[in-house]
DNA sequence: AAAACTGTAACTTTTTTTATTACTAAATAA
DNA sequence: TTATTTAGTAATAAAAAAAGTTACAGTTTT
């Protein structure tokens, strides 16, 4: 008898790419680019010089948030789903459930001491108001206005 | 003969703290509580839950920026040689050479492509208006107003 | 002279990211 | 209808980055 993988995966691992943002966006940029074609992992791999892999991750999670949309079978690939005038870089930008932000330390600072207690509070206040800042000017700017630069 | 290392250090190795602001708000927060105490890296380590090198690196860049002083020796440590009023987390940020922003992909994109070939410029130009709100906003707080939060 | 610090080199360990391999499923075209 | 190309995704491996450790020279203070 042959021992058949069951194609499950209970351990959810999902490689958290660091520049989610930019990797959408140039994915992004190509679709709006070629409006009319659906582009192959490989072609975009192509562009980013990127593993084709981690290309279709990263399209995994734009099509949850239902902007692009994949084909199957030769031929296949991925094309844009949605209006690139109507949708601006803030949506993509909370896609890719980046934050703005200066980091916080790694490790859980002393409860004992006051500062320790406090500063990942305080700092989240201050991170919080960049977010709103940022959002903003990246709400001014659609996928179409990006795109139009190239 | 014994032999005795020689105390040099050529290859340039820094540890790159992903948190660098927050750990320099961090050690600065401290300092500002204790204005009239020499403050050792262990004591600041022990608020961080942090190793005490890895302080003493991130004061090392404090230093050569000359916002605290440390003293070596027996009761030595480090205390603030500014005024936390006229600091503000501006310059902090700048000290740590932090950059906001929402990152690159890592590999260098194909030139040959038209978008490969400019998405990256294409992000800076985003990246660097971002700076530009986030500077403002951190203008604003000073090292003693963040302090006192606490 | 002993003790308590800083400063920093040289590793080591851990964690995070990125890449690869492998295979199932789907769609197309010859 | 069969070969081919492509997406989807699990599992693993490799590489890179971050954090931690050890060790010890040099400084002050007591």
């Amino acid at each position: 008898m042959l021992y058949k993988t069951p194609y499950i995966c209970n351990i959810i691992y999902y490689s958290m790419l660091s520049g989610k943002f930019a990797i959408s966006v140039h994915i992004l940029t190509l679709l709006t680019k070629f409006p009319n074609d659906y582009l192959s992992s490989e072609f975009i791999a192509g562009s980013m010089n990127l593993n084709p892999v981690l290309v279709r991750k990263e399209i995994a999670n734009l099509k949850a948030h239902h902007i692009v949309e994949s084909k199957e079978g030769k031929n296949g690939g991925t094309k844009l789903a949605v209006d690139a005038s109507k949708l601006t870089l803030k949506e993509v930008f909370e896609m890719t459930f980046e934050k703005i932000g200066l980091g916080y330390a790694k490790n859980q600072p002393n409860p004992d001491c006051p500062v320790g207690k406090k500063i990942n509070e305080n700092l989240a206040v201050l991170y919080a108001e960049m977010n709103q800042k940022v959002s903003l000017q990246l709400n001014d700017v659609t996928l179409e206005d990006f795109s139009a630069q190239f």
